[in-house]
DNA sequence: ACAATATATCAAGATATGTTGATATATTGT
DNA sequence: ACAATATATCAACATATCTTGATATATTGT
């Protein structure tokens, strides 16, 4: 139930429903990457990314100075459905200027 | 997304799966047999029973002085995921005594 | 019409969750 | 070692959600 409830709270958010729209048509993002898509401040979009983390939707893979979000592959039956289901919703995101400073 | 968030908030608490997963295995039952099971005061599950129903997982039947509550069918795909999933949580409830006075 | 039963709704307080701004940690280049 | 960049964490406040107890509505039987 723990872990059902810790599912479904992540992704009962708004802008993490958006996050996890955004990482799962982009594939491997980075922190500035949503940071400058969105209009967020940096320490927001850092515990959301957590959250979705700890949710089991979301991994991490650190280079550099760099944290690279992407989403867990593969993944179980349950949370295929509800990314299935965010995927189909309609998601405008602002994408704004410029990306950070990857070289 | 106003949709999502709504059906995704409905199965976020606790008591709203519980009483999900009971209405799940019972079938049709009315308000009072989940006063009865759980040992909650009736306006709180009045409340979620409400939520349930608006987030589109739950259906009411007035017959005489009671409300029927059942699971909504067919279903969605995406809700019957949720529910496919809320039903796979080992979930005890202490069914207790009595049920109400149906005749 | 009245009393009893079943359910719904509301206001007030308690608890949880989200946002912001400040600060901490970690990595890279000079 | 130091400065700059990227990310994480924390405290304080704002907002949303849940619980309870009181009250309202609706149906049935006398």
């Amino acid at each position: 139930m723990d872990v059902f409830l810790k599912t479904i709270g992540a992704v009962n958010d708004y802008t993490r429903v958006e996050i996890l729209h955004y990482i799962n048509q982009s594939g491997e993002v980075c922190v500035c990457d949503i940071e400058n898509s969105f209009s967020m401040i940096q320490s927001r979009i850092s515990r959301h990314l957590k959250i979705l983390k700890d949710a089991g939707f979301l991994k991490v893979d650190r280079r550099g100075r760099w944290a690279f979000y992407s989403v867990i592959e593969p993944i179980d039956e349950f949370r295929a459905s509800i990314l299935k289901e965010i995927n189909s919703l309609e998601i405008n995101i602002s994408l704004q200027k410029k990306g950070c400073n990857l070289e």
